[in-house]
DNA sequence: GATGAATCTTCCAGTAGCTGGAAGGTCAAG
DNA sequence: CTTGACCTTCCAGCTACTGGAAGATTCATC
């Protein structure tokens, strides 16, 4: 299978795949015309890569969760534990925007939005009073 | 003012300085001996830069807020226009995460977590019966 | 004045995860 | 045999810094 057609089927850019090939993702094989030649697990293997994306794992994350996915002798345990600590990131990810959110919705309903120069956000950027927005 | 002392009173590292500068956002004088010199607006400059940073708003976004700052005739409608516009994105970006959350925690309820090898999470990342946590 | 520490400078490289584009080889259809 | 769609590699760029090397300068001591 040649590199489009697993992309249409892992649902990645050709180009992704050839980025996940240089950093040593998966190692398809090569053509007599130096065409990469991709087989079913290659394919299975880019959608789990492309499932644990789109769940945020970064690609560190989705090295150890291929080579688990590989050991049949694995102890859940430790995927789990992977899986726990990127959810730990999230919620404090989660926690970071909710905060920055509040802030500037706060700001946002206060400003007039009109013609006039005067603006409760740039006052805020400015330090003024320092009483931020709570 | 030399550059720590700045970093010190911006709350920010003399390095992200150096990088602000290189990148246009403020033009501090040279002294004799090519150190730079900081004064005060420079440094409400970088405080402003700062709090707008810890907001998330980009570094363009910054570069626009700044000239609006600077700017005694502008309309409070543009700045609010800007923030409104990162608060959407904050808002996007806050459903993406909660998503995988709501995910994530699924799944990791589901592991048993323990020395055994089978694993809801692999499962899901396998694509295992398109039955994904819902 | 000499010395050593602390600060300053510039420049280069690396981080994460791709993405775009150039230059060129290959292949299938007509 | 040409055209167009594919494939290849390589290089550059994106965001926003951060680390480190090499070298100048200033400051505090002795």
């Amino acid at each position: 299978m040649n590199i489009s057609k697993v992309a249409a089927r892992a649902g990645l850019p050709p180009k992704t795949i050839r980025y996940y090939e240089e950093i040593g993702l998966l190692k398809p094989e090569r053509g007599e015309n130096g065409y990469r030649v991709f087989d079913a697990r290659d394919v299975s293997k880019l959608a789990f890569i492309a499932r644990a994306r789109s769940l945020g794992f970064s690609i560190e994350d989705c090295r150890i969760l291929l080579s688990l996915y590989d050991d049949r002798s694995r102890a859940s345990a430790d995927v789990k534990q992977v899986a726990q600590n990127h959810l730990d990131q999230i919620a404090r990810k989660i926690a970071e925007l909710d905060a920055m959110r509040d802030t500037l919705e706060n700001l946002v309903e206060r400003c007039h939005g009109d013609d006039r120069p005067d603006c409760p956000i740039l006052n805020d950027l400015a330090g003024a009073g320092e009483t931020r927005a709570s």
